[in-house]
DNA sequence: ACTATGATGTTATAATATAGCGTTTTCGAG
DNA sequence: CTCGAAAACGCTATATTATAACATCATAGT
């Protein structure tokens, strides 16, 4: 959960034009718009979707096609990350730290797609380069999809 | 490369019919056709794809939503892998095995679609399945997909 | 042979995503 | 300040991936 309040995401939003500016480019009104969309699910969600977030919970009115675009932009300013498995976004939950950090590990559930980032042990994330690399290929992206079910929402057909 | 001949893919799906037959199932002439067209793929391919690979080098004809339903039941009955990440199919590279193996790692080439199914070694897991309990999430699937580069095709960008 | 079940055919439609191009905005050079 | 280029955005069309729903056909057990 990154936003828990309007004041959080304010300062998130805060960061991340920042953040931008450092890279050469700017978070327009809409790219911080589809940005908060993102804040305010607090959950992967896919474009169209977050179109939806935005209208009916921000009052915003974004086009599907450009919620992709600024998707991309985003996703280009480590500002979202595109989870491959489920075609889905979510906000980087590291936008108000300032250090680097380790390749994320993405835990997706897979019942109410909420998301957890955590970081991949260095030790693991080589074992896997180095597996990668034994078999002659080389990792195109350091994170890793989970696909996983939360503890609010019980696995299908656990008995525990 | 799983079918290099078309003794070997006779071969397999000689097993997978085996296969099925254990889980009390029947690998009719269609599921087989199916399997035959991912085994001449000898890479990751989308269910429409796969309609088009048993048309123009089978001479198969099978309509997108057969190919759909065939590919579930295939799954089902662990003789393919749906790859989440790419939104396509590859056979089970251990039909012809007899033995139990470890939770399989897929390496996917980006560029082409190239796909090798490696062991997960057992302490990798448990330290993904440990990290994923911390986090309170409990294990979907037991496998991972890795994005990577094959040796042929080089990395975008890549100086070396 | 009859019937229940599973397998397949067929049509429609949903969900995700990209292409292409015209218009508007921004912003630095002059 | 204005002009022109580049970036951002609006908009339409269309490609790609996937599921739903129901009809028909095949097959096995009685």
């Amino acid at each position: 959960m990154i936003a828990i309040n309007q004041q959080a995401t304010k300062r998130v939003l805060a960061q991340a034009q920042q953040q931008c500016l450092a890279l050469g480019s700017k978070l327009t009104t809409k790219r911080s718009q589809v940005l908060e969309g993102l804040l305010v699910a607090a959950k992967a969600v896919s474009a169209y979707e977050l179109t939806d977030v935005c209208r009916d919970k921000l009052g915003y009115d974004l086009l599907p096609m450009s919620v992709y675009r600024i998707l991309e932009f985003l996703e280009n300013n480590q500002l979202v990350h595109r989870l491959n498995t489920s075609n889905k976004y979510i906000a980087c939950s590291h936008i108000t730290c300032d250090h680097e950090h380790q390749p994320p590990q993405f835990l997706i559930c897979k019942t109410c797609d909420r998301v957890e980032e955590v970081e991949v042990p260095t030790p693991i994330m080589e074992s896997v380069a180095k597996a990668t690399r034994k078999a002659g290929f080389t990792l195109a992206s350091s994170h890793l999809e989970i696909e996983c079910y939360c503890n609010d929402c019980d696995a299908p057909g656990a008995a525990i």
